[in-house]
DNA sequence: GGCGACGTACTACCGTGGTAGTTGATCGAG
DNA sequence: CTCGATCAACTACCACGGTAGTACGTCGCC
C-alpha cells in the first residue's frame, strides 16, 4: 500500500474534482460539469481519462456502449500528498515553517486568525488526549 | 511587473537553491554544491541552466571562457508563488483551509503548535496595528 | 435498410522537464 | 607546436501533460 505521491496536472485535477463530486460520470458528464476555464473538446477529456486510468487514479466500467468513470483515489489523499510534497520541497518537511510563511505573507485577516487559533486549541487538546 | 507563477521542476528548484545560496556560480560550482540526490552529469546541469535562462529565472555572464550564473528571481517570490498556486488549486485560495488541513492531518506536535500560536498572536498584533 | 449522432480507440503533435552524448573551441602544460 | 583537459553548444531522447483530429463501431430514427 505504497500510494507514492500522486502528481496531477491542472486539467487532471479538475477532472478529479468532477469525479469526486459525483460518484460516477461519463465523458460527457465530465465535460459538462467542468468549470468553464477547463472546458475542452470531449476527445481531450476522453484521452485524459484514458491516461489517468493507466496511472490508476480513475477506473471505468462499460454501461452499454458508454464508459462510466469513477475516482480510484480519494481527494484527501491527493491533498495530503500535494501539501506534503510542497512542504518538503520548500521547507524541508517543516510544516510549521509553511504556516509561518503564510503568516508573514499576510495571507490572513483577523477573522481567519482567530478561526485558526481555535483550531489549534482544539488540536492541542486531542494531542494531549490520544498522544501521537 | 506581472511575475506570473513560476513553476520549477524538481531539478530546477534544486539548482535555484544553489544559486540562492551563492551569489554567482559556474556550472561546475552548481554540480558540486547540489545535494547528492540531485547529482547529475555536468552537461545535464548546463542544459538545464540554458533552459532556465530562456525562461528568465537565471542569467549568465561570461568570465573568460566560463559562464557564471546568477538567480534572476528571489526565493521568497518562488515560495509565495508556489504556495499561492497550491492554495488556489486545493482550497480555492482559502489559506486558512490549508492550515486547517495541516492540523487535521496531525502534522504538528505540541511544540510546533505553541510555536505557531505564538506567531499568530504576534500577527494579530501587527494586524490591528497597521490595518492591512 | 440506410443515415446521422454519439462514443470510444487510435494517432499525432506540441511544450517542457529531465538526461546525457558528441562536437568543437580554447587554454594551459610540456 | 601539439596534446589533453575543460567548457559551452548542439543534438537527441524519453516521459508526460495537454490538445484534438480521424477512424470506426453501434444505436436509434425515418
Amino acid at each position: 500500500m505504497a500510494k507514492k505521491t500522486h502528481h496531477l496536472g491542472d486539467l487532471q485535477y479538475a477532472i478529479m474534482r468532477v469525479l469526486w463530486a459525483t460518484p460516477e460520470a461519463t465523458v460527457a458528464d465530465v465535460c459538462q460539469k467542468l468549470p468553464k476555464e477547463h472546458q475542452r473538446a470531449p476527445t481531450t477529456i476522453a484521452t485524459m481519462l484514458t491516461k489517468m486510468e493507466r496511472k490508476g487514479v480513475v477506473a471505468h466500467r462499460a454501461d452499454g456502449r458508454v464508459f462510466v468513470y469513477r475516482a480510484k483515489i480519494r481527494e484527501a489523499d491527493v491533498h495530503r500528498s500535494m501539501v506534503t510534497d510542497l512542504t518538503e520541497r520548500l521547507f524541508e518537511g517543516d510544516a510549521a515553517a509553511l504556516v509561518s510563511h503564510l503568516l508573514t505573507e499576510g495571507e490572513f485577516d483577523s477573522d481567519e486568525l482567530s478561526r485558526i487559533r481555535a483550531l489549534i486549541d482544539r488540536q492541542g487538546k486531542s494531542e494531549r488526549g490520544h498522544g501521537r
